[in-house]
DNA sequence: GTCTATACGCCGATAGAC
DNA sequence: GTCTATCGGCGTATAGAC
């Protein structure tokens, strides 16, 4: 038992640290119910002037937040692409990272899931047009052709798979389901998987 | 061809038309970036002085829209119930209801699928807290209890249902999907139905 | 590069004439 | 019950000392 040990209030110098904070309340409390006084609080800082040092602005905030988060995600999505050619293992690779951020960086989640990005962000992309989404839209397309889903609309198919797997997140993210998310991942899978499967 | 027509700029006096153009404004603009200004000029108003004469101030607008879509959900709810006593049945009653909305009023889903409830309204209760969500999770208690849904959670089930359901109409309020709702609607019951019945 | 102090604008809200 | 005028406050953003 270490009592020298003190409670030491974070300070966030750094860039990224108060990105991370600002996204937490922003998906917590909301964009425009999020001051710059509280993410400089939430920073250990005294004064919003320091967040000026790093931002232009408030909204830059979210814009660079917007990028990383497409941006990575991307990335992630073409990994999974580079592991597997059949559609259906992509799409489990989708599921399981969505799953993953659901229970490791909820935040995330909550930003691409619960927040009306059109709301802040209105110059960028709907989500649907990302480089991202896109490709999963690709992904379906190509599980059309090979047979291995039923011959639909792509975005119909999207939406049938995705509005399984996003709603049990959101009912994660809200609470409705209260185990960790990871509890639900393989019949969940199974559930969006067959509502697009051929045969 | 009557010449002597002028285009009249409508004039909104009462509540009721004032609430249904602050609602328009709320789901396209969002509730923040939506200014009693905004509202009043939409409303063929000079001054926001009018609306202080029918609502004590702006969120009150917001929780009366809250109440009214809740509220005449849950009566709809209450009728599909009385129609019919199979889960089934009663599920596809709020689906083509639900398909309906979207064509004829889409404000009212894009309040309850897109918007942000939480950000604006927070001391409101979540929506799967309220009386017409309450009442769809005994549905599919129900629907279980009677066989012809599968055992799983019902929350589970709830999220997988409407997971398809809400995410097709999400696709066809934000132009992801370009028909009528009504042009999608029995394949996409059909779906959702797969997703939780039984066998 | 963090502090104090402060400017500035917008928006919600009110008072009061008509 | 709609107008003019205006207030007060909050939140963003900046200037400038240290």
């Amino acid at each position: 038992m270490d009592q020298e040990i003190e409670i030491i209030q974070h300070k966030a110098e750094t860039p990224d640290e108060i990105l991370r904070i600002a996204l937490k309340l922003f998906t917590t409390k909301g964009y425009y119910t999020t001051s710059l006084v509280d993410i400089a609080e939430a920073s250990g800082l005294k004064n919003t002037s320091g967040i000026y040092h790093h931002f232009k602005n408030k909204h830059i905030m979210a814009a660079q937040l917007y990028a990383n988060i497409f941006d990575s995600l991307n990335i992630s999505i073409d990994d999974i692409r580079r592991k597997s050619q059949k559609s259906s293992e992509q799409l489990h690779g989708i599921t399981d990272l969505f799953f993953r951020l659901t229970d490791d960086a909820p935040e995330v989640m909550q930003f691409l899931l619960i927040l009306n990005l059109k709301e802040f962000l209105p110059e960028e992309k709907p989500v649907m047009e990302t480089a991202a989404f896109i490709k999963i839209i690709k992904i379906i397309q190509a599980g059309i052709t090979a047979g291995e889903i039923r011959e639909i609309d792509p975005q119909l198919a999207n939406a049938y798979f995705f509005g399984i797997i996003n709603n049990t997140l959101r009912a994660l993210l809200t609470g409705a389901l209260n185990k960790k998310a990871d509890a639900y991942l393989s019949q969940t899978w199974l559930a969006a998987w067959n509502a697009i499967a051929k045969k």
